[in-house]
DNA sequence: CTGAAAGCGCTAACAA
DNA sequence: TTGTTAGCGCTTTCAG
């Protein structure tokens, strides 16, 4: 009888090496069996369940760190029925403003416990339309999107309302999908502008604008517009070039401007890039900032407080962006009803540097 | 008899009804049921198996569209085993050359069906724990990490090794550690830079340098000695300062240099940022670049080619390294054997501008 | 305070 | 070609 016992406990002690050599990961059965307790309790104990003795807590817990018990969160989540885990969609990451807002999601969600599963759509409708499904397919709590320059509807978002996954939009929306949508108040952006530029002096002012079907765009092509009649400027078609967005465009946008003798001593472009690209042609042509012709850009791109002469633009707070859009999902999936569907706007700041501050103030 | 049919019917519609209304997702049961078949014939349909009758698939894939059915890739990741999920750990996200890594991440690993979560360490090693833990717990597929300043040994990778988690480490490395490993080759690209330099007649080479101990900065300042000594260039301590990669930094080491009057005609900065801030105070002396002295920096970031004179740097191709960080990955998860840990090495490029090119060719 | 038992949604042997 | 059955690892009622 005796060496049958033993054969036993030998057979055990074989059965626990194995499972320490083979199992990459000990389940909670794995520490229940070691235990001789149930799976539940062992459950509770690392959940730190109230109605567990402390005692069996520390037997439990001592248990899992011996075995390097890992919890399964996939497991513990499909149980649950919830995951914790939002989705992000963004055009491309790699352009300073969306990396900010990135940024900024990512603290905030991982504050509150959330794990942030990113996409590119790279402006690529069909991808965005395929980011999509696979963020409902792993059941995500929530779907942060800022849309591709394609997408012109949201058909493509019904698999997350079906689904009842909360979505919040921001900075590139869709303003007819009802949803959370954070938003930086481009036209308040552009009208300070404008409104700098006459306070500096400046009365004859170029406008590169972005493309129109952007609400974007066009918020700030609004912007200049009100600032200029509010203060008695006649607004001017001809001072308007649509388009013009890049490097390029802004040299050539500046050259058209001064080749066709286009009565104009300022420029307000939509964006810092383009404005640029109208400081190099200024400066080739001798033709003094902000003396002479005063320059604004928008978005305050990194190089904008770098360049020579530094350019006065317009801060959006990319990182705010973030921050809000993130806590306004958090808050749609705890309250657990899409009625949270705010509209948040973060105000953006004029940064005054050397390219329009003539009137040193 | 019949009436009874009938109520049977009614409540089959109800049941029907109350379906559609109230299951948020509709699961494979579902669609078995109302199909009248089981629920492996639906999984298989619906995963393209071989042996299911094409017809049989239609139906299936009717009937899932109907009740809006989306597979959970929760359920089917647990049930597999496995899930096609790429944890990514960096410093910080919103600095273009993290950002630029992320994107070759992501376009690689999406294109092979793996979503990746982000986490930012915020250079901070306590997060760079938790979030090891929380993408172990996750079961990610892999692992792919750039260290945090403050990281100095890799005892935290553990919970990843013990779950047979592969890792690849880039950028910022611990090399002691066991894993794919992708480099940008910071020796040569040094070594090119002051090689540069010396074509270019400069002789006295400054260098600013980045903190020692990490060995990016380390092999950096090696390929400027090794250039300087393969060029009959007598090294010297003094001209190498310490720490200096901050814009301000920049500032600081020029003045130092100049007021010292410490013989030099050239500056090789460890960081775009700190090359700019020596520009600035050469401009505000006067002294001519690259006449008098040349500039180069490191990392190309965005606006050296836009600054005046555009600097001289070296382009270290973030998106390629991040390409070649998740095609190690790939290869680790699917070769399912930490065997091919190899190391990648990516060759940078010097990108010669205006302030050293005094010898135009 | 702990155990028994059921099931989240899916897949994959093994049968038929 | 389809069905049966079991189970991935965890949580959670319901009992005791």
């Amino acid at each position: 009888v005796q060496s049958i016992a033993h054969l036993f406990l030998y057979l055990i002690e074989i059965n626990h090496s194995f499972l320490k050599v083979s199992k990459t990961n000990s389940t909670i059965h794995d520490i229940a069996r070691e235990l001789k307790i149930t799976a539940s309790t062992v459950s509770r104990a690392l959940n730190d369940h109230p109605r567990i003795s402390v005692t069996t807590k520390e037997i439990v817990r001592d248990m899992a760190r011996k075995l390097n018990y890992k919890p399964n969160s996939i497991a513990s989540n499909l149980r649950k029925g919830k995951g914790n885990t939002i989705g992000v969609i963004i055009p491309i990451i790699n352009r300073y403003f969306f990396a900010n807002i990135i940024h900024g999601i990512e603290s905030v969600a991982n504050e509150a416990g959330y794990n942030i599963l990113i996409c590119q759509s790279n402006e690529d409708l069909m991808k965005e339309i395929e980011s999509i499904k696979t963020l409902v397919n792993n059941r995500v709590n929530g779907i942060m999107i800022s849309i591709s320059a394609k997408t012109r509807n949201a058909k493509h978002f019904e698999p997350a309302v079906l689904s009842k996954i909360p979505v919040v939009q921001f900075d590139r929306i869709i303003e007819t999908f009802d949803s959370g949508k954070i938003l930086s108040d481009d036209f308040n952006g552009a009208y300070n502008t404008v409104k700098h530029l006459i306070e500096q002096g400046y009365r004859n002012i170029v406008h590169f604008a972005g493309p129109q079907f952007v609400k974007m765009y066009n918020d700030r092509l609004n912007g200049y517009k009100t600032a200029l009649l509010e203060n008695n400027i006649p607004y001017n078609q001809s001072m308007i070039l649509e388009g013009f967005l890049s490097r390029e465009k802004g040299i050539e946008g500046m050259k058209l401007i001064l080749d066709k003798k286009i009565k104009s001593d300022a420029l307000f472009a939509a964006s810092d890039l383009s404005a640029l690209g109208a400081i190099q042609v200024l400066k080739e042509r001798e033709i003094s900032i902000p003396g002479r012709f005063g320059v604004a850009g928008y978005v305050n791109e990194l190089f904008a407080e770098l360049i020579d002469p530094s350019l006065t633009t317009t801060e959006q707070f990319g990182a705010e962006i973030g921050k809000a859009s993130a806590g306004m999902m958090l808050e749609q999936i705890t309250q657990n009803s899409a009625k949270t569907n705010g509209q948040i706007t973060i105000i953006p700041k004029l940064i005054i540097r050397d390219s329009t501050n003539r009137i040193k103030s």
